[in-house]
DNA sequence: ACAAAAGTGTTACATCTACACCCATGG
DNA sequence: CCATGGGTGTAGATGTAACACTTTTGT
């Protein structure tokens, strides 16, 4: 005698996926595992898991984000993104995923020591063919970032505590492939009310004139926006 | 003999609650249904229901919002806006819902013979105290449209096929609860490439002079923005 | 004729782009 | 001294805000 008893019916099993971007090297890296299990066994992914009973679904992304980099979630910046629900996204069986998108400074601690010994920052550019939707979602994340980049201080998110104009310059720069120009760019963030404050310190980095140092300001919104060309 | 009964571990119901914002009588209006069962019942809450088994999510929302109000989704324009699954949102157990916002223009036929007898269109100023998070999911979504109308050309979604100037002049009053300058907005949205174009007829509204129809013109950004004041 | 709404012109000001130019450091 | 990157000044183009003014209708 076998009884199943049938609580699946509007149900599905709920994951947090994870789009962590950061920026090494001037290069635009994504965060992915390799996956040890079938289906996509073999295959690179984003981070993710299942949301535990009795957890909010930023707190599973959260804990997600700790596991796969060690990375306390206030650093950076972390917001939900999107929700991915199509049948058959996942061979197994009906699977919800909300996915989160987190911007991060390049982290001297890196993923050593975390959940999923697969981890790897991996160059965005080589980023395709990932398994289920992740190419979709990783997509998402990206065009999502460069647009926040224009009328939001988020670029401080991937800059460690206290950075350059240059280093600033540089995370746009990445993430929307384009160059700019370095003086119009200084006076743009230096004059935006509540982007950036300096600090009173100085680096020089290799050869030239030493750069101001500067911390995040306190503005959520940037006026006037930082267009794209 | 075996049975299997917890098939919910890691599972939650999965649910879609709609936004569905439009203008009537210069007045920024929510479609509401009056809940007839408990938890909260009498209450005013979302409009929303069970995503079914293999049916995607985005085509629950559609068909929620043909059931409620007899629209066709490709009337006006239609969005995913984000997911909520706090646990204990909904006292009957775990219920992530992934809301979607849609922006309408005023219906001639309206929610007759729909399936929630109770679907009303109730003004967006007096939309508080809804059933679980309604509140807050409602906010999100005026939020958005607000940002929406800053720099895509979402606003003719309120609007009818054809419209004059001064009907998206008044999307834009309502939404944003401002008042804008007549002739510097009529400027702007006809000098904006591919926002809006000349439909050659025009109409006179009670008194002054007649004014030209237009309809959506082949753009999704604006180029520049129209920036809140 | 008058009120009301549509639409154009104008001026002052802010912002952007492009680029000349100066500043401060390492070699 | 020179190369290199940091940072300021300035002129022309573009966009905005405020408002005077003209056009076209209903009453």
């Amino acid at each position: 005698m076998v009884i199943i008893v049938n609580m699946t019916l509007n149900m599905a099993a709920v994951t947090v996926d994870l789009v962590l971007l950061t920026i090494r090297q001037s290069e635009l890296q994504v965060l992915l595992v390799r996956r040890g299990i079938e289906p996509f066994r073999g295959r690179w992914a984003l981070p993710g898991g299942f949301v535990l009973d009795d957890e909010d679904l930023g707190a599973a992304a959260a804990r997600e984000l700790r596991e796969e980099t060690g990375v306390d979630p206030s650093t950076g910046h972390f917001e939900q993104l999107a929700t991915y629900g199509t049948p058959g996204r996942d061979p197994r069986g009906r699977v919800v995923t909300v996915a989160y998108l987190a911007m991060l400074p390049d982290l001297p601690a890196p993923v050593a020591g975390s959940d999923a010994a697969g981890a790897e920052w991996r160059p965005f550019d080589e980023a395709t063919g990932l398994a289920f939707d992740h190419d979709r979602i990783l997509a998402d994340g990206a065009e999502r970032a460069r647009a926040k980049l224009e009328y939001t201080p988020l670029a401080t998110a991937f800059c460690p505590p206290e950075f350059t104009v240059a280093d600033l310059r540089d995370v746009y720069e990445t993430v929307w492939r384009t160059r700019l120009d370095p003086r119009n760019f200084h006076r743009k963030v230096t004059t935006a009310e509540g982007f950036i404050e300096p600090t009173g310190h100085s680096v020089t980095r290799d050869r030239g004139r030493p750069a101001q140092l500067f911390r995040r300001g306190p503005a959520t919104l940037l006026h006037p926006p930082l267009l794209r060309p």
